[in-house]
RNA sequence: UCCUCAGUAGCUCAGUUGGUUAGAGCGGCGGACUGUUAAUCCGUAGGUCGUAGGUUCAAGUCCUACCUGAGGAGCCA
């Protein structure tokens, strides 16, 4: 900017702080940073000093300056100013002071303004594009996966239904069951969970694909890592084994938080000083290492990878299982494990991200390949702190009898999933595939707590303002 | 869904063992101010104490139900 000195410029932007009748302090979202215009009283009048409250919309003519003023090295000297829209200061609800979360949570609509809510949303959108230029550097094909599905075998939950049906009197058939061949699709339809399952299909021909869309689950989560409609991306690799999957899955984290770190420096030093003066008031034991510093944490080190097997061989050793520290003990192969525990390994016992593998397969879903020792599934989960679960994948089974059998074992519709089944009828390969939850990565990115903040409009038991 | 906590002015909060007329800061409004940085200074208005019942001579305060929010748990990404 030192270099336009002189230069006319015309800002167009919002009202942010107006002082002294004098100094009008614009943004208009391209960056967390204001820029503060000079208005002299040849210009300035008493209706633009009414009108020029915290929130209006303007446009400043001028010279850009060097600023007598310490908080700036630059400024614009107006010549012109023009509001394009008021905003009357007595109902605007944005007042230059912090507010909390929670509130802004409440003004959805208003909150992209506030310097916090511009720099997430920047955020994401490089984290989106990132998505995108990792994937189309390594020669992967997006595609798009229904958002309404017939299938409701995904496994990953309850679902949304999608209807035309009239809910307060739907046909029924002679058993009392509402009759869905008469709904639009003929058959009963949901809101997608994953695109998984269509994604593979596409990988048994493409190779490398990937899946980046909303994705509803209608489970009634009431948490700060849950959404009821949320964003997904969904990788799909034929002729990937496990390990293949992990060293994708690693790298990926990766180019994504060194994207954030090369193009969005201002607005996460500014999400890094918020996240500090949250810090303040909790004890020292319980804050978090500093965003920046945490990012490159995340980049200088590999991710731990062991086991299931070996996870609760370490948790059973620990100090506090052997203290009955844990609300849930730790007993065995077969535990599930508990948010606690996943905290106690990645926080606690090794304090980087870790890759747990090969789970018991009763607690995995049904398309995961089985291990030769009969109880395990080639699954991993990625663990991040303060997250947990960021990503979720596994090699899939691409032996047609184990996976038939493994469905009906679990009782599921299977000739319902005929498609699904024929991939691994006509020309199947191993394949590995894993899923990502765009807004979780957020949080990381970001250091926000609460899922409900990374998102513009979040969707959440009891809430869908907006 | 379960456990815990909370809901008082536009925002952030205080409000004693139940006891007169409900408090502050910020913001708003009126005024002052030509180098301010969440500007400052003077003045001023603003409340169905989440909702509905109940106990009591008396409820912001106690009890019950419900609503909303937060933290934790479960489910998961």
């Amino acid at each position: 900017m030192s270099g336009r000195l002189d230069e006319e410029v015309l800002v167009k932007g919002w009202v942010r702080f107006f002082r002294n009748n004098r100094f009008i302090v614009v943004n208009d979202g391209s960056t967390v940073n204001n820029i503060q215009a000079v208005a002299d009283e040849k210009i300035i009048n008493e209706k633009l000093i009414k009108d020029l409250a915290v929130g209006a919309s303007v446009a400043v003519y001028g010279k850009l300056a060097a600023s007598q003023g310490s908080g700036q090295s630059v400024e614009i000297v107006a010549s012109k100013v023009e509001v394009i829209g008021t905003a009357d200061p007595e109902k605007y609800p944005l007042q230059p002071k912090k507010h909390s979360l929670e509130f802004l949570r409440e003004i959805a609509h208003l909150r992209f303004r506030t310097n916090i809510f511009g720099s997430i949303t920047r955020v994401r959108h490089a984290m989106i594009f990132a998505v995108h230029d990792f994937f189309t550097k390594k020669g992967f094909v997006n595609i798009h996966t229904p958002i309404i599905t017939g299938s409701d075998c995904e496994g990953a939950g309850e679902m949304f239904r999608v209807s035309t049906l009239d809910a307060a009197n739907p046909p029924r058939n002679d058993d009392g069951t509402v009759d869905f061949s008469k709904d639009f699709f003929g058959r009963e339809t949901n809101l997608t969970v994953s695109g998984q399952l269509e994604g593979e299909l596409a990988a048994m021909a493409l190779s490398d694909i990937y899946t980046f869309g909303p994705t509803f689950r209608a489970e009634n989560s009431n948490t700060a890592r849950h959404l009821a409609e949320f964003w997904m991306i969904e990788p799909e690799m034929a002729f990937y084994e496990l390990k293949d999957n992990m060293d994708l899955a690693e790298e990926f984290l990766k180019y994504l938080i060194k994207y954030a770190l090369d193009n969005c420096f201002d607005d996460l030093q500014f999400l890094s000083n918020r996240q500090q003066e949250e810090e303040k008031g909790k004890p020292q034991d319980q804050r978090s290492m500093e965003l920046i510093e945490k990012l490159k944490f995340i980049l200088e080190n590999d991710f731990v990878r062991l086991t299931y097997t070996e996870a609760i061989e370490i948790l059973e050793n620990s100090k506090p299982n052997k203290q009955n520290k844990f609300q849930y003990p730790v007993k065995g192969f077969g535990t599930d494990l508990q948010s606690e525990h996943e905290r106690y390994l990645v926080e606690k016992h090794f304090k980087r991200p870790v890759i747990l593998t090969d789970y018991p397969k009763e607690i995995k879903a049904f398309y995961m390949k089985q291990n030769v020792d009969g109880k395990t599934v080639r699954a991993m989960d990625i663990l991040f702190p303060g997250i947990g679960e960021i990503v979720g994948g596994s090699q899939r089974e691409d032996n047609y009898e184990k996976l038939l059998n493994r469905m009906k074992e679990l009782k599921l519709p299977v000739e319902d999933m005929w498609w699904y089944l024929d991939t691994r009828r006509f020309g199947s390969v191993p394949h590995s595939g894993f899923g990502l939850g765009f807004e979780r990565l957020m949080l990381f990115v970001t250091g926000m707590g609460n899922i409900r903040d990374v998102i513009a409009f979040p969707r959440t038991p009891k809430n869908a303002e907006f």
